[in-house]
DNA sequence: GCGTTTTAAATGTCAGACTTTTAAATGTCT
DNA sequence: AGACATTTAAAAGTCTGACATTTAAAACGC
């Protein structure tokens, strides 16, 4: 861990970057505990407040957990891919609502990704993964769901999909473009046909997996993207229109 | 913005996360400057320490900034997708190190994503992209370059031809998985019929999306997938035997 | 009217105290 | 001796109040 210039600005940030270059670099290695804040403030030579303030920022990326009492302290956290699951979602939410990304732009990489599962997942997709798509698909089929309801059960369905690769960086790595497209498919309002259409797909999709068929995977995840955007676009001429 | 429960722990985390989900939600639009820090301590009954350390949370999300002065204060930041790419590349490496993932399924990911760039990019690429990929295989085949700078090079290259997409979301989803791969690539030694190897498959995808292809690009990037994951095995096994 | 100075508001930092949590050390009883 | 209760100390979490620094706007002077 490196000093600071007499730099009397941004204190807290130099010190987070200097924890957090030790961390990546390895030189601490998972479950260390760090200086107790009184020590770390000598080292630094600041206030503990300032201190404070610098593990606050990597407690907020999971860089570091703290713990109270006797033998508490700050301990390098070993970032899980549940907890980067949750960073990346809301990431890549706000990073599409703060770009007005147009829905084509985020619907093309979401199945680009998504088609890039396909042949690993019918290699690989367990019974559980078919369950759970299956799941999805009658709910989706109930009538009474509301439009959010149906995007959710929808994002559910292809998690299972992507999950079924059984590789668990590109299952985090999509995580966050499966997700952040829900705010925006929210935005469309699904009739019956339009409903019974896309699990006609979902069933497609999930027989071609059952069936270990990545082509054909492929193919129905292709016509699905296809079917999504061009309700998109009549959305859009609507609103254009109005 | 809510106000907290009498639980005295976690103040700071608490305030963060009512801020976090006003500016999620979209309440707080982009560049909208939020209370001041005393303000803030007022409304949340906690004093301007337990604040600012919920302030820094935000700023290392980037999710605010600030700035001192008169007029000063925290503000809604837009997110944008050079500083997203920043935290995805730290967080997928710290990932990638910290959970032991094998070389084999963070290579199968990494290629798996970028074959679903494959026919966007040959669709889409501009003469820059070309000519950044290129320059890089010109890089690659300088003969004193260490292993360290071919790797670098490698990812220079591949990001030009995820970016040929011409599709931020992907670009920025990618970032992750070819970037955290360097220190996984680093760990191999390349001899020089290997780098041979890989710059001709390099040519071959520049050539392929220089002509539009994109199966041809498909083709050549699984043959460098499984080249790739060719000389790995044979570094673990040099590894298992001594 | 323009340039300079003052002022006020805001963040950034510090020092010291107190509270709460937690585990280990100590003490006590059976 | 062993099990249980008590004390103690270390650490994070919080609060109060103060001072320093930055910055833009207001006040002032020419």
């Amino acid at each position: 861990m490196k000093i600071d210039p007499n730099n009397p600005a941004d204190l807290s940030a130099q010190i987070a970057k200097a924890i957090r270059d030790a961390i990546i670099s390895g030189a601490m290695p998972v479950d260390e505990r760090l200086p107790s804040e009184a020590e770390l403030a000598e080292q630094f030579a600041v206030s503990r407040p300032t201190v404070r303030e610098a593990l606050k920022r990597l407690a907020a990326q999971s860089l570091i957990r703290t713990q109270r009492g006797a033998t508490g302290g700050a301990f390098v956290n070993r970032l899980r891919f549940e907890d980067a699951y949750a960073q990346q979602i809301t990431t890549s939410t706000l990073l599409l609502s703060m770009n007005d990304v147009s829905f084509t732009t985020a619907c093309e990489a979401r199945y680009a990704l998504e088609r890039a599962c396909a042949p690993l997942s019918a290699q690989r997709r367990t019974p559980d993964h078919l369950a759970t798509m299956r799941a999805e698909c009658f709910r989706q089929s109930q009538p009474g769901l509301t439009d959010e309801a149906f995007c959710a059960s929808d994002v559910a369905f292809h998690r299972a999909l992507v999950d079924g690769a059984g590789n668990p960086v590109l299952s985090y790595q999509l995580a966050g473009a499966v997700e952040a497209m829900q705010p925006l498919m929210n935005m469309i309002t699904f009739t019956a046909r339009d409903r019974e259409r896309i699990v006609a797909l979902h069933h497609a999709i999930a027989d071609a997996l059952e069936a270990r068929d990545g082509g054909a995977c492929d193919d129905h995840l292709a016509a699905l993207a296809r079917y999504t955007m061009e309700l998109a676009e009549e959305v859009m001429a609507q609103r254009a229109a109005r």
